[in-house]
DNA sequence: CGAAACTGATTATATAGTATAACTATTCGT
DNA sequence: ACGAATAGTTATACTATATAATCAGTTTCG
């Protein structure tokens, strides 16, 4: 008998325990860039998307608005992004990249992959597939207030 | 194009996000019971394992031993647990549910897996399976010191 | 036997992640 | 013009997690 019987079959204990391993080796990952994951995910996606808006990347990455404010201030602290005025709207701000944002974005996404490919060795394709369909099933699931009525 | 484009694809990412969502959900599962996730972990494992130790217990939920002193003090405290003294070695505590604990495990545990139920309802079968393949698979990934030599 | 090394539990502390409320400045709707 | 809404910020609190140090008791072994 394993010695966490009983909870080995919930999907949330289960996933618990996979995503700390996985945190763990993007943490030593990303450390050697001095990114952690929510600069490294704001970042990418200011790389992606460049002048998008702090409430439309606290949206995209599911954290709150005033959680982003101090890993984008390191950021452009650090010469990675900007923080440019918009032209029609004096309250908002466009996140730009900077060159060095741009290469360093690149790199820590291409290192991540690397690392993650490694962890996922001993998965199926087949089972990657599945597990991304689950993620995505599970996000979407509606949040449940009054399910009945 | 997705908002959070460039990180879609990454395997972390995606858990963290369905993981999220996992965890609010049992948090509102397990509020009505009084137990958070630590407190609901050990209280089932020892419910399952009267006698054990707490650094077995430690090992079992992947949790630093020091961290769970509180929440076993709380399960203790509202006398779901007790702590005996071990007759062959006085340093340690056997951790036993007491019958309260034992039922609250059990009514805990099952409207753990009913809204389980409910949170993968939109997920074949079979990916349910390929995800606890994929979970066990990470799990057991090798900690990487020294991969060269 | 008795000192050193080890183990089980605890305490204290630091850091990261996350949630919430309140605040400023600005824009929008009427 | 006035109130509501929005973008960003600040402050704060709580949870989770990691680390080091401490204390009591046990084991090892000269």
């Amino acid at each position: 008998m394993r010695a966490d019987a009983g909870l080995r079959d919930l999907v949330g204990y289960r996933m618990k325990r996979a995503f700390a391993v996985i945190q763990a080796d993007l943490s030593r990952v990303l450390e050697p860039f001095g990114l952690r994951m929510i600069p490294f995910s704001a970042l990418v996606v200011i790389a992606r998307q460049p002048g998008i808006g702090q409430g439309q990347l606290a949206a995209a990455l599911a954290v709150e608005r005033s959680n982003l404010v101090a890993p984008l201030d390191g950021l452009e602290a650090r010469g990675l992004i900007r923080r440019e005025a918009v032209p029609g709207d004096r309250r908002a701000l466009a996140l730009k990249p900077t060159p060095a944002g741009l290469t360093l974005a690149e790199a820590a996404l291409a290192a991540v992959r690397a690392h993650e490919a490694r962890l996922m060795a001993g998965v199926s394709e087949a089972d990657v597939a599945a597990l991304f369909r689950a993620c995505a099933a599970i996000e979407t699931v509606p949040e449940r207030e009054e399910t009945s009525g």
